[in-house]
DNA sequence: CGGCAGTGGTTACATTTGAAACCAATTTTA
DNA sequence: TAAAATTGGTTTCAAATGTAACCACTGCCG
């Protein structure tokens, strides 16, 4: 174990003393990296969906515009820094980017290895209509929480996403 | 908009006074889908080098075999049921683990289309040797939590589980 | 200066994934 | 009981993704 104390967590209070597991059965409908997968790629897919059909923009490529509508001239290496996407997906969806005259790409003279990415005027008015659209599917997500809930959620996924970075830092459980 | 009233739901409570962002702009690291996102890759990544490190095993298999272990004499459409996942990916994690002697098939004779599959006993044992493991990960993410955190979690995803099974159902929000 | 390690970014290749076409067995319906 | 429609499962093909090799440039150290 890395950093936990040995207390058997229950995920679950429900336990149905009938139709009972025997202990040491998973229950992958209640096993936490399982319906994170699942949530995950819902939520996405959805999204996905809905902003490759109005704008034909795949995940990767809005993110892209996404922060750079936040952030003006970053550098590729930047985006990396600030998505978690890594370089070679970056690379593509600039590049899908750029053949779209969504953003544009100008050379920094001080380094002439880098290049200084922006949104163009097509790209920010694309931005400015997809962020409410965005914007909308979050809003409807956290509407089926409790205000009590939403408040805990964002705690709950740091701490889990600290965790797991945790396990990637250091090497897995051992 | 489908079922959400037009409330603006702020998910962050630290709203920074000078730092603050055009109210227009999508801050992304607080939006939910790409938290969701990036949260659930990181941990599979991690668990999924772990499964494969140890027993050969991807995780569609890992989890064809998750369901295997505790409900036997399943079909492939069966385990599509149980699973979440398709067809396609279902038919190829069998197909792996029948040649690695994990599981085994037989013809089911009623229905001669259907494949009844079960953990073979090399299968049963790497089941018993992996379910530890897959909670001593559970425990680990979930021992970053606090109590009360732990117990909303689950509500938490079950609701954000139904609200995004709903785009998919009913067409996405218009 | 002149090499040489490190960085920014792209390309090439292998692997994974998903969609649709497909085959075979079964059920339905007329 | 013979089409027609459905279901179980696999195969095929295209697209998405990740890894490693790579090129061009910079910056450091002798």
């Amino acid at each position: 174990m890395t950093t936990t104390d040995n207390t058997k967590i229950d995920t679950t209070d429900f336990s149905d003393p009938i139709d009972a597991v025997r202990p040491d059965d998973l229950r992958l409908e209640k096993f936490l990296p399982y319906r994170l997968s699942v949530l995950s790629n819902r939520v996405s897919n959805a999204i996905a969906d809905a902003y490759s059909a109005r704008f034909d923009l795949t995940i990767p490529a809005w993110r892209v515009m996404a922060i750079l509508g936040r952030f003006p001239n970053l550098s590729a290496a930047d985006l990396v820094e600030q998505t978690a996407m890594d370089k070679v997906a970056i690379s593509r969806a600039v590049s899908i980017l750029i053949k779209n005259d969504y953003i544009t790409r100008s050379e920094d003279l001080a380094d002439r290895r880098r290049q200084v990415l922006n949104l163009s005027d097509l790209g920010r008015d694309v931005y400015e209509r997809i962020v409410p659209l965005a914007q909308q599917y979050e809003n409807d997500l956290m509407g089926s929480l409790s205000a009590d809930e939403r408040n805990q959620l964002d705690s709950i996924i740091e701490k889990l996403m600290a965790r797991a970075q945790d396990w990637a830092n250091r090497g897995l459980i051992d």
